[in-house]
DNA sequence: ACTATTTAGTGCGATATCGGATTATATGCA
DNA sequence: TGCATATAATCCGATATCGCACTAAATAGT
């Protein structure tokens, strides 16, 4: 019965990440949802968070850094970088230190339409804000970096 | 300056919802990319996830009710639901309530596969569960699932 | 210096996802 | 009953995402 109760255990431990992985999923989905349609048509959440990681990381990151930020392969963030680039809201430049390498650039329209943008979705955020206090948005962040950091570890090793 | 703390506050809730969505934009890409790399090729969370739900709530939905549960649109339901009926998995029957409506029942090959999925991911989630233990995993879960839920709203009204 | 290996980025093909229009059935209302 | 509207599902076209293979440049080992 030992053994029943550790496979329990272990049921238990599975569901409760299936849950928690399950509801993750769907908030992505809904987040995702709620910033697109605020935004012009054709500008995408994933564009719009890579414009947001060149300001609050800083800008003059090559493209795997960037890839492995978000964790998605290399070619999806070369896809989404062409996009922004056409688009005027990054420039790519070679990397001086690497032959293989570029570096990711925001500019001035970049820098812009970031502002107009977050300026786009404030009144929704602050909607949300009102009936989910920001301070406990704030206290589930620990724990999901702390996740987010272990399957980072468990990719790579 | 009361209008520049109102200012700062407010560009407090809005950084801290946006690490927030980030955050779980990460996880759910990091989450689906664990799943997937136990899965036999061509075998997507989406459809896994899918299988999970008519185990759990119950088998007998419709695919509107399903693209509802996981938030995602009625034509990407569509797609999965015909994948997974193609393989097997699944059986799509006339709703006989509702004569433009269909009902989605689970096979026993759906339940075998599902079964036999979980078994292969388990070893991971119990590798993780070691490092982040499932008594966290379920504390995050409240707080997320309400912010679901207000998105959810949001959406509609 | 030279070759083998690793690493950064891209081209290409497959497909999952999605929005808009369409079809069939159900519901509401006169 | 008959007609207008709403709803469930699908079809179609566009495209974001992804895996695989390839090129170019850097690094390691001799």
């Amino acid at each position: 019965m030992a053994q029943d109760e550790q496979g329990s255990d272990r049921g238990a431990a599975l569901a409760a990440f299936f849950v928690l992985f399950n509801e993750i999923g769907i908030l992505a989905q809904l987040s995702a949802a709620m910033f697109e349609a605020r935004m012009p048509p054709g500008h995408l959440t994933s564009q719009f968070a890579l414009l947001n990681h060149l300001i609050r990381v800083r800008d003059g990151r090559t493209p795997l850094e960037l890839a492995r930020a978000f964790q998605v392969p290399k070619t999806t963030m070369t896809h989404t970088i062409a996009l922004l680039e056409k688009r005027g809201h990054i420039a790519v430049r070679p990397n001086p230190e690497d032959g293989r390498s570029k570096q990711v650039w925001l500019t001035d329209a970049g820098r812009a339409f970031r502002e107009q943008a977050l300026a786009a979705m404030a009144p929704d955020i602050m909607e949300l804000a009102a009936a989910f206090p920001p301070e406990k948005a704030a206290a589930l962040l620990p724990g999901l970096t702390e996740l987010r950091k272990l399957l980072d570890e468990r990719r790579d090793g």
